[in-house]
DNA sequence: GGCTGTGAACCGTTTCACAGCA
DNA sequence: TGCTGTGAAACGGTTCACAGCC
């Protein structure tokens, strides 16, 4: 019952393994879920099966947090929950700008699920003067020149990129010029960034590309040694 | 100038590591951009640079995929583009149905990059009786009643799972019950499919946290031993 | 000379198997 | 007894450094 120092700077913590990280994510959802259901309990083989991964693999990485669980019984659906968000940072909500208001941005900006996750859309930009000035989501669009103003004025810390690819990297330019060091990229380029910046990508027409390399016949039997099989979403 | 063979069944291939297949669409993409500026040859520093890789890997993957490069000179950038979308298996378009046409399923599916990336998108479903029967992107949305029909009739091979997540499941036993076996899903849940099945999940909440958890002050000097530091997408 | 292709070393991740504890 | 927490083993992935070839 100690290991769980948490944010007091200065301690020689032991970092978390960014496989880890990935996953917490997954395992905040199914702790939600579990709550949500009433359940103040569960196992480590329960809590694995909802969220696609073996339980030794859950225990692993939740050892890395620090020790939560009462062995022989379990571990408290709202602690536990409680403990993940700390980790990532969401028990204050992080205020997002969406960078492109097409059809994706559009999509974004109404998605319903993200206040639930630690997230707030609080600003919105897009080069169109059509389209500067009007209301998506509750939320006026603004021009890119008003990036550096509207990005402080919002105390926005992350930034997502639903531009054309063409112009996403000037909108990153912009976005990191104003201060952002988190961005979630949909353009399908690889983004260049100063170091103490991250970047994650998600690349739709990727992601099949990797399943239809999956579908061809002789690569049918991928992997998966002995394991869970079903609900696996990292296979390759 | 051997080791190419590739469709004949029967020899004993080496399997391509998952991690490169998952690289493979960047390297795709990249060299689509040279041969779009003209450019007929590469290096793998030049090309590892516009993936985001280290041309150590760049070589490393595309030697699971045969020899292609000519020593002290580089690649040719039609012939390895053709040779990789060979290996992906897109050489001949795969037809995608969408399931669940909200924001998000409009904004899939009036994406108009996926032809040049080896997709089409031929079918849409949804549950709500006012969305059936009208067109989005030129094609008729159908009803629940009609997926296995018409994913047969369309011979789609790939589905998008764009529901909510409460209806994501449901979609997914459809589509696996019609004989798709690749399913990219949007929803924030792990979904059961049996084991000839590949889901990949986009969660874009699940991102953000991973990105949130990057922001705080104790986590900065994430990992990064001593290599390319900008652009790296994959750092989590 | 310059670049690819690749064995070998290194490193992070996953799995195993069991010690530790309610 | 039944579960967690964790060293140790096994595995896969990445980087290094150089041999091989044009």
């Amino acid at each position: 019952m100690d290991s769980r120092g948490d944010s007091d700077a200065g301690v020689a913590e032991a970092p978390i393994p960014p496989a880890t990280v990935r996953r917490l994510p997954s395992y905040l959802r199914a702790l939600h879920g579990l709550a949500e259901r009433g359940e103040e309990r569960t196992r480590s083989a329960a809590l694995a099966e909802l969220s696609g991964v073996s339980p030794a693999q859950l225990r692993k990485d939740l050892s890395f947090l620090g020790s939560f669980g009462t062995r022989g019984v379990g571990y408290d659906v709202s602690e536990l929950a409680q403990y993940i968000t700390a980790t990532l940072g969401i028990e204050t909500e992080h205020r997002v700008a969406i960078f492109g208001i097409g059809d994706l941005g559009h999509a974004l900006a109404n998605y319903p699920g993200y206040s639930r996750r630690g997230f707030e859309v609080v600003a919105l930009f897009d080069a169109a003067p059509e389209i500067i000035g009007t209301e998506v989501a509750g939320i006026v669009v603004h021009g890119r020149g008003d990036v550096a103003r509207v990005l402080a004025e919002e105390r926005v810390t992350l930034a997502v990129i639903a531009t054309p690819a063409s112009v996403a990297q000037a909108a990153t330019d912009e976005a990191v010029e104003a201060g952002i060091r988190g961005i979630l990229s949909f353009a399908p380029v690889s983004l260049q960034v100063p170091e103490h910046v991250d970047v994650r990508t998600i690349d739709v027409s990727s992601e099949l590309q990797i399943l239809a390399f999956h579908l061809q016949a002789g690569q049918i039997p991928t992997r998966v040694p002995g394991a869970t099989a079903a609900g696996d979403t990292d296979r390759v």
